[in-house]
Parts: structure tokens; C-alpha cells; sequence
DNA sequence: CTCCCCGGATACCGATAGTATCCGAACTGT
DNA sequence: ACAGTTCGGATACTATCGGTATCCGGGGAG
């Protein structure tokens, strides 16, 4: 009845059998995560990833539906690591300025990186054949754009300021420019990715008092 | 000897194979670009093209050494015609300020049907794999840019006005904004593609006189 | 202690990019 | 005009990969 009782031997708790399926999924999340984002996703084979996670591919298969779900979770892996840095710039110290400043600096060094926007936008492509991938995508994003939208209009009350654009709209301009500067990053490692700050700041200037 | 001499049947000219593999090449190139805008680059499989062409896949291989070939020869094709599109745009009558606002048009209804963009930034992972797609993709992307910081800076210097950013840096952004929100709209429908204007005009708003 | 259940392994299938080989028609030299 | 060559495209085959079906062994419940 009881499922995590405590036991005689080492075994404790919470189900031995539970506990280590989480941890294959957590190792498999990992690998995969790792492998998707140095390689891209189609250039990604379960079999390598199982392989090098130490289990096989039927591990992922009784851990994720297929390719898609295995590399949502990593998708989500890697947003939740975003949301806690995105949630340190701004509970950080100093002035409004100054965290619009740090924001600029962060983005900056993760379209630096871009692998991730390149998977993002691989992945992107994989929706249009999978209606539920598609859905789950669309969710995410809208998300991500209320939630930059939110920053935003906190920001901006705080400051007792106006944007020429409403927030909703200077969120989806921001993120515009992060992942299309990410994608030309990606293709061409040359591309300054510290123009973002400037892009963002000319995006966000105040709009002239009526 | 000579290679495109008439002859008494009804072949004549300039080689009747060199004419019919160009025909070839033709129709794959063009079933390809509506398949691979349609479904995208990995949802495509060779055979099917082919096929669709009214060919076999051996014709593919001996017109292109591979699908990313293939691929970059849609790309060309499509970049062809939006030089001319965005030629005529430029071309057309009005002053400096209705060029602007008909190259936001434009812009506006590519992204507003955002499977270009998808294709591009599918094809861009591809790239990660292939250091010489890497590099034409390269090349290409700095054409686009230099060509779009080449109009900027002809508006400006027609009109007389200095941006906040240098051309270049400002073609950067117009086409990271413009590249990330078709990645968007191809995700989300119901992003509105007409905040491309709006965003256009407010990074390239004059800086104020020194 | 026994039976059952299920996480993970193994074996297999279909699809697809790429390769090797072949065929016949268009080119070439005489 | 004829014989030999070349090459565009077809056919057959291989390797890889996502996904499915089935199997096995150890943890879980009584």
C-alpha cells in the first residue's frame, strides 16, 4: 500500500524503482540537452544520446514519447535556467536603468552563445509537422512574451513612464531581435551581438510627454 | 567541333542534352522550393521531389551533389526574386519617406507568410554540420547586410540625416527584427506582422541634430 | 515467499540520404 | 554517314535513424 516506506536494507523511501527512473530521465534530459544544443537537433541520434547517457534507446522511449517530447524537456530544462538568471537581473541591486542595463548585458552574452537560439529555431520548423509540438511551442512562447511584457510594464509604471509602444508590442519586438540576432550569430560568428543593448534601448525610449 | 551546330532533323543549337539537363535542373529547383517552403527542409525527402518533378532521385544526384545543394539553389531562387521585389520597391515613385514605408509594406507581408524565414533558419542548423553550407550561408547573409546597409545609407544620405546607429549596424537590426519575427509568426499565427514597420521607423529614427 | 508489474534492453521495420552501377541517347571524329 | 565515346538520368543497394514490438529481470504488494 504504502509506497515509500523504509525498509530493513539500504533501500528507503520514495521507491527505489521511482527514484531511479527519475534519475535516468534527469541523466537522459542532460545528454540530450548537451548533444542538442552543440549539434543541433536532426544531427542528434536517440541511439547517441541513450549511449552516451549509458542506457539504451529503449530507456528514452519509456521516459519520453519519442524525439519531440525528449527535446521539449530539454527545451524546458533550459528555460528554467533562464527564468532564475532573467529573475536575478532584475531583483539585482540598483536603479530601473540599471537592470534594463543588465538585461541588455545578459541577453547580449546568450545570443553570444547562440546554440540555443538555433535550436529554438530548428525546433521551430519540426512544429509545423507535429500539431501537438506545435501547440506546446506556441504556449511556451506567448509565455515568454507576457512575461517580458510584465518586466516591462513593471518597469515602466515604476518609472512613471510611457513607451512609444505598448508593452505587449516592445516584448515581441525585443524578442524578435534576440532570436533573429542569435540566428545571424549562429550562421555568421562575426556579427556584433552587442548591438542588441543599443537596439533595445532605441526600442524602448520613452515616448516624448503629451 | 563545334558544339551547337544545326542539324537536318529537328535538334538544333546548343546541345540539345546541355538544354534538357538545364530544364532539368529547372523543375527540380522549382518543385523543390514549393516543397521545402511547404513542409520544410527536413520534412523533404529527396524521392519525393523527384518524383514530383517526374524524375528519379538520380537526377537530383547528377544535377546537385546533395540535398544541401539542392537547398542553397531554392535559396538563390528565392533571394533572386526578392532582390527584384525589393528593387521595385526602392525604384518606385515617391519621395524618401514613402520608400521606407513601402519597403515596411513589404517587409510586413514576407513575415506576414513566414515560411521563408522558416525554411532559412532550419537550414541554418544544417549548417552547423557543413563548414561549406556554413560558409555560403556566410557569405550570403553579408551580401544581404551590406546591401541593406548600402540603401540605408543612401536614404540618409539623400535626405541628409544621420541615424543613431551606422548603416551596417542598423541593417543588423533591421534584419535580426524582421528574420526573428517571422521565427515568431511561424510559431504563433497571431503575432501581428505589422509591428515591423513600427519597430523599423524607431530604430531608424534620426538622431538629433548635434 | 510468490506473483505481478514495469523500466529498460533487444530485435525488428520503414523511411531516407547517399553510393555504385547501368543504359541509352546525344555528341565526336573519321 | 557510321562507329565509338560520353554523360544525364534510372535502378539497385547500403547505412543510419526514428519508431514499434517484444522480452527480461528486479523491485513492489500481499
Amino acid at each position: 500500500m504504502s509506497i515509500d516506506q523504509d525498509r530493513a536494507d539500504g533501500s528507503r523511501g520514495a521507491g527505489v524503482r521511482a527514484e531511479r527512473q527519475a534519475e535516468t530521465r534527469r541523466r537522459l534530459v542532460d545528454v540530450a540537452r548537451e548533444m542538442f544544443i552543440s549539434d543541433g537537433y536532426a544531427a542528434t541520434s536517440l541511439d547517441k544520446v541513450a549511449e552516451r547517457a549509458g542506457f539504451s534507446k529503449g530507456a528514452v522511449y519509456s521516459n519520453f514519447s519519442g524525439k519531440e517530447e525528449l527535446c521539449m524537456a530539454v527545451l524546458d530544462s533550459i528555460h528554467a535556467e533562464q527564468v532564475v538568471q532573467v529573475a536575478e537581473v532584475f531583483s539585482g541591486p540598483g536603479g530601473l536603468d540599471d537592470k534594463i542595463d543588465r538585461f541588455a548585458v545578459w541577453a547580449r552574452e546568450g545570443i553570444g552563445q547562440p546554440l540555443w537560439v538555433a535550436l529554438e529555431s530548428e525546433f521551430g520548423a519540426v512544429a509545423r509537422q507535429s500539431p501537438f509540438v506545435a501547440s506546446a511551442l506556441r504556449r511556451r512562447q506567448r509565455e515568454v512574451r507576457a512575461a517580458i511584457a510584465a518586466l516591462i510594464e513593471q518597469v515602466t509604471t515604476d518609472q512613471g513612464i510611457t513607451l512609444r509602444f505598448p508593452p505587449e508590442q516592445a516584448a515581441t519586438m525585443l524578442l524578435s531581435l534576440g532570436i533573429g540576432l542569435g540566428a545571424l550569430r549562429s550562421i555568421d560568428h562575426g556579427v556584433d551581438p552587442g548591438m542588441f543593448g543599443d537596439a533595445m534601448r532605441a526600442l524602448l525610449r520613452p515616448a516624448p510627454p503629451a
